[in-house]
DNA sequence: TCTGGGGTCCTAGGACCC
DNA sequence: TCTGGGGTCCTAGGACCC
């Protein structure tokens, strides 16, 4: 059995769980650069406001409060919710930063499921102030389901029934896991409309249709047969790891340029040692800004290309020096004087476990200096505090950076920024 | 009507997820 | 004025191999 625990608006009730003043208020968090909604509380989606509305649309509208993102905190009550979780089954598998499913045999527990959900849900709200969903199913995919019809019910929990078919009749395909926008339209010009429909749908539909086996899989979810695995990253075998930004303004320097394409390549260098890994190649990109009147969300025109250069590392490295020096050459060839940019990134591939790259010249690459240094850099930073120490390619002005005007405190992750209680 | 069969690797594009 | 970031998977097509 499976149960998807997800958490309700959770930026939003991350927010509200060291800010109680935000409780019974419209809240709205926003997205990087302070551009669009991401996160409603229940007031604020009752308001009608949608997601992804632009955040200049909604200024000034009474009775609204914003936040920034602010990753920090949302990733680390992410971890402690996986470690409440983890006092239930030891199988947790982190889906994403506010979703996770649990493992759990065959047997029914003696209260049964529905009871295991309710005490799932009461630890994680009393342990760390987060309300969650809890959905249970034998397959992730109807688990997603569950998890769905859990939160619309006042406990909060709900176990999918053995024979699923009930809850299947009448669900739009499109509320199906896996199922988005193009393919609902052309499963349902196939005259697939509900789930209860794609999960009679046998491999000959998929063939004649020409679908993906993705979907193939879905449907045997449906009927209850396990067909989807863990995801990549956690199984700690990401195939690829990048930090990209929009930028808080545009750039037009090529010394901006630098510093911003350097320190996106620090910080994936960073996520790439986390994970115990090494990479052969960067992809390092730009995208310029729309033409003077032109770049609204509407206007057709608007979106102007990515320009990449990828580049090859010696060895395979995960050592910030080894990635700047190869990185900051290509930022250099990207850019081109007179234009403006708008956002940059740093995509490191051909990833491989650290230890698996050894090679008979070089040896294990976190043996080779720049490798030590950056192990060094780490320690201090996870020590003192993050960018207490940086490299200097980073720039020190840094006034590309991202608007983040209304931010939250960071109390669980910095010591200054600790709750006050009076 | 019909033109061998079986592979690998790479890239680009599309679709999906949160 | 102003519209996010980070991933995965699949397919098709081309180049190449024997």
């Amino acid at each position: 059995m499976i149960a998807l625990a997800d958490a309700n608006n959770f930026y939003v009730s991350c927010e509200r769980a060291f800010d109680p003043r935000l409780e019974g208020k419209a809240v709205a968090v926003l997205s990087n650069n302070d551009g669009c909604v991401i996160s409603r509380s229940p007031e604020c989606k009752a308001m009608g406001i949608e997601m992804g509305t632009p955040h200049f649309r909604l200024r000034g509208r009474e009775g609204l409060v914003f936040r920034s993102s602010n990753y920090e905190l949302y990733g680390d009550m992410s971890g402690r919710i996986a470690a409440v979780l983890g006092t239930f089954t030891p199988e947790v598998e982190r889906y994403s930063i506010d979703e996770a499913f649990l493992h759990f045999g065959g047997t029914e527990p003696p209260d049964g499921w529905y009871a295991l959900g309710c005490a799932v849900r009461e630890r994680v709200l009393r342990w760390t102030g987060i309300p969650c969903g809890v959905g249970f199913a034998p397959t992730r995919t109807l688990a997603k389901i569950a998890n769905h019809i859990a939160k619309k019910r006042p406990g909060g929990v709900y176990a999918m029934p053995a024979d699923p078919r009930a809850v299947l009749d009448g669900l739009p395909v499109e509320e199906v896991w896996g199922v988005g926008r193009h393919l609902a339209a052309r499963l349902r010009r196939s005259g697939v409309a509900d789930a209860l429909a794609l999960s009679r749908c046998g491999r000959e539909f998929f063939r004649r249709g020409r679908f993906a086996v993705t979907l193939e899989r879905t449907a045997l979810e449906l009927r209850g047969i396990p067909a989807t695995d863990a995801d990549p990253l956690e199984r700690g075998n990401p195939k690829s790891v990048g930090v990209s930004r929009m930028f808080g303004r545009p750039v037009a320097g090529a010394r901006e340029l630098g510093e911003a394409v350097a320190s996106y390549a620090a910080a994936a260098a960073g996520k790439l040692r986390k994970a115990g890994m090494v990479a052969s190649v960067a992809d390092v990109y730009v995208q310029e800004c729309a033409p003077p009147g032109r770049g609204g969300w509407d206007d057709p025109g608007w979106w102007t290309p990515f320009l990449s250069v990828t580049v090859p590392f010696a060895a395979p490295t995960a050592a910030t020096p080894e990635i700047l020096s190869a990185v900051r050459p290509a930022a250099e060839r990207l850019f081109a004087g007179g234009k403006r940019y708008r956002r940059a990134g740093v995509l490191l591939c051909g990833l491989e476990r650290a230890e698996a790259a050894a090679d008979l010249f070089r040896g294990d690459p976190r043996g080779r200096p720049a490798a030590r240094l950056s192990a060094a850099v780490d320690a201090l930073n996870a020590r003192f505090g993050r960018g207490t120490l940086f490299y200097a390619a980073e720039g020190t002005a840094r006034d590309w950076k991202m608007k983040r005007a209304m931010l939250s405190p960071r109390p669980t992750t910095r010591w200054r920024e600790l709750l006050v209680a009076r």
